[in-house]
DNA sequence: ATCCAGGCTAAGCGCTCGCTTACAATCCTC
DNA sequence: GAGGATTGTAAGCGAGCGCTTAGCCTGGAT
């Protein structure tokens, strides 16, 4: 059976209307960016009349703190299961480099957001994503600095190896879309094989 | 003898004024975005009256587009410089990555206007720096293809391995600031060896 | 049968936006 | 030193923005 891809995204955001205008709100911020997307846009978009969207959310900007923090949520949940499934650096790195940028890839949209739109954000909330970005990040440099610590690994610098691999999948919600040729998991395991390269993988996992 | 940074971006740009307006706007763009950023704000960093900015461009988006199609000309000359300076393509693509990389480093202002804010172009100035961003791709392409004629590459694809190559020196325009530890050549160097064993290059150039 | 909370709309308020107009100052040419 | 081109400003226009208000409709508890 099939799932509404609004009730997949947010399954906990009540009630449909609200996910409705979410979506609408991706898909328009993605486009255009946060500050060119109207509120008539996104309203029109999910078939409602622009005062709808203050029913279900306060503000323009709290609409774009809720799709950005949930996808946030998401990365991290995902980095984290890659790294807790994995027994060594080497299949735990391929493997968040796998899920990352798959992630980055299937969920384009959204993951434009994520990525592009957060400047847009309020101080306060600014920050709270600012905090699970920071999260995903230390992941990625634990996992390389361990792999290092082992021998797994040979690179001259942990951060600067760690802000590559991530680049790699962020830059992916820039350029994907949905005519590539490459599927989001084809492309993620491609990127795996690179990333393990880069790090001088001894053993590729 | 130091020349003022607005001469060196925009050698070809007169008066000073257009320049300064120039600067303003990569400043505004670079750090609020293109639809952020009001005329005002522009023409008062420059230390102007709002319609000052219409004696020089015909437009806000005229102004976007004479930044970033520099911008671009920029890359793709740099690009192109190193693609004809090397004599094998492990040195030609390192070449390429080491200067990209830095280039989006030290110049990431405008790196992030050339990278972020296109979208926010006119159809037909999109379409001149689309053509520019191709031929950039382009060369990377090729430079990798013919390496793996050589052997002196080992990818599964070209298409997905250029793509990431370039992911790694745009995504920097990103996350660079003033206040980063590793100056840009250090970074550009970096990258480049980052680069060469993505490509499983077999003679490290 | 009644009531009311939740969900939605029509209308519009106050403000800021990109840009234009009318005009002033300065500089180069002859 | 007259006249035109260039470079700037003060003021403000029309449009579209985020958001609010007042009120209607519907479903479920009493």
């Amino acid at each position: 059976m099939t799932v509404s891809l609004t009730a997949e995204l947010w399954p906990d955001v009540q009630p449909e209307t609200a996910r409705r205008l979410m979506l609408a709100g991706v898909e328009s911020f993605a486009r255009r960016g946060y500050h060119a997307t109207t509120t008539r846009d996104i309203a029109g978009n999910a078939g409602m009349s622009p005062a709808a969207l203050y029913v279900h959310f306060p503000s323009k900007a709290a609409l774009l703190f809720a799709i950005s923090r949930s996808g946030h949520e998401q990365a991290l949940a995902l980095v984290e299961a890659a790294a807790n499934d994995a027994d060594s650096p080497a299949t735990a790195l391929r493997q968040i480099v796998e899920r990352f940028t798959s992630w980055h890839a299937r969920r384009h949209m959204v993951a434009r957001v994520v990525q592009y739109e957060l400047g847009a954000l309020p101080d306060r909330e600014y920050e709270v994503v600012a905090g699970l970005r920071r999260r995903i990040e230390q992941i990625v440099r634990d996992i390389i600095e361990s792999g290092l610590a082992t021998g797994d690994f040979q690179v001259a610098d942990a951060h600067t190896a760690a802000r590559a691999i991530l680049s790699l999948g962020i830059d992916v919600a820039r350029w994907y879309s949905d005519r590539a040729k490459k599927s989001p998991a084809a492309l993620g395991q491609e990127y795996g094989e690179l990333a393990l390269r880069m790090l001088g993988a001894r053993t590729i996992a």
